[in-house]
DNA sequence: CCCTGATTCGC
DNA sequence: GCGAATCAGG
């Protein structure tokens, strides 16, 4: 199985929902575990909350992960390289808020949405408080004409909403389709949601989906 | 044992 | 670039 547009597409959506990388190879399905974890490190998408994760106050102490294969040829006296970067992990900026009209849109700052609807802190992201709510007016995305029906996989460009819809290789599964927000993936309203900021409980009506449909019942 | 992601390395 | 094998950890 060859890894389309589409399919990274759906991986790093999936990966940043907060997905496992199993149900994400079950959800593309031809690919294995393996498989996803290795694509999403080759794409840049790095460490979520892992299971193996740095214990605090203490110091992580770099030791290789798995060098147990075919060791080539070590140097009598060679000085061990070190390795490089332990890779710091990117602090994640908190996103004031999505800007519904951006006039030019800097990197959108993506702020993935977990199942419970609560928003994702990086390991390192703990200072939690919450950005002040700020006046968020959503312009009501309408359909396009064109896009009535569905918008498949097929028709997706740089100007269409690419939120999925339904679970990937459903009758019914597709994309939203509506024009983009200028400079992000998705439509205003699902920037709203894709980038939504911390809202006050009392404020967060809805749960927000998850990107892809939400997990899967089966 | 199950699960998770991380890493390596032959292909 | 890909992913199986293998690792470390919960």
């Amino acid at each position: 199985m060859a890894w389309t547009d589409e399919r990274i597409d759906q991986l790093k959506t999936m990966w940043e929902g907060g997905m496992t990388a199993s149900q994400i190879a079950v959800e593309l399905g031809g690919v294995s575990r393996n498989a996803v974890i290795g694509k999403a490190h080759r794409l840049g998408l790095q460490s979520r909350p892992s299971p193996v994760k740095e214990k605090d106050g203490n110091p992580p102490p770099k030791k290789p992960a798995a060098p147990k294969k075919a060791e080539a040829a070590p140097q009598p006296a060679a000085a061990p390289a070190p390795r490089p970067a332990p890779a710091p992990r990117p602090p994640v900026a908190a996103a004031p808020a999505a800007p519904a009209t951006p006039a030019q849109p800097a990197e959108p700052i993506l702020r993935s949405i977990g199942p419970g609807g609560f928003l994702r802190q990086g390991p390192g992201d703990q200072q939690a408080p919450i950005p002040p709510a700020p006046p968020r007016r959503l312009v009501p995305a309408k359909p396009s004409a064109e896009i009535a029906g569905k918008t498949s996989l097929l028709d997706l460009n740089d100007r269409i909403c690419k939120w999925p819809m339904g679970h990937p290789g459903e009758p019914d599964f597709h994309f939203c389709g509506v024009q983009v927000n200028p400079g992000f993936p998705y439509c205003v309203q699902h920037c709203g949601q894709a980038y939504q900021a911390q809202l006050p409980r009392r404020d967060r009506r809805p749960p927000p989906p998850l990107p892809f449909g939400g997990p899967r019942v089966r």
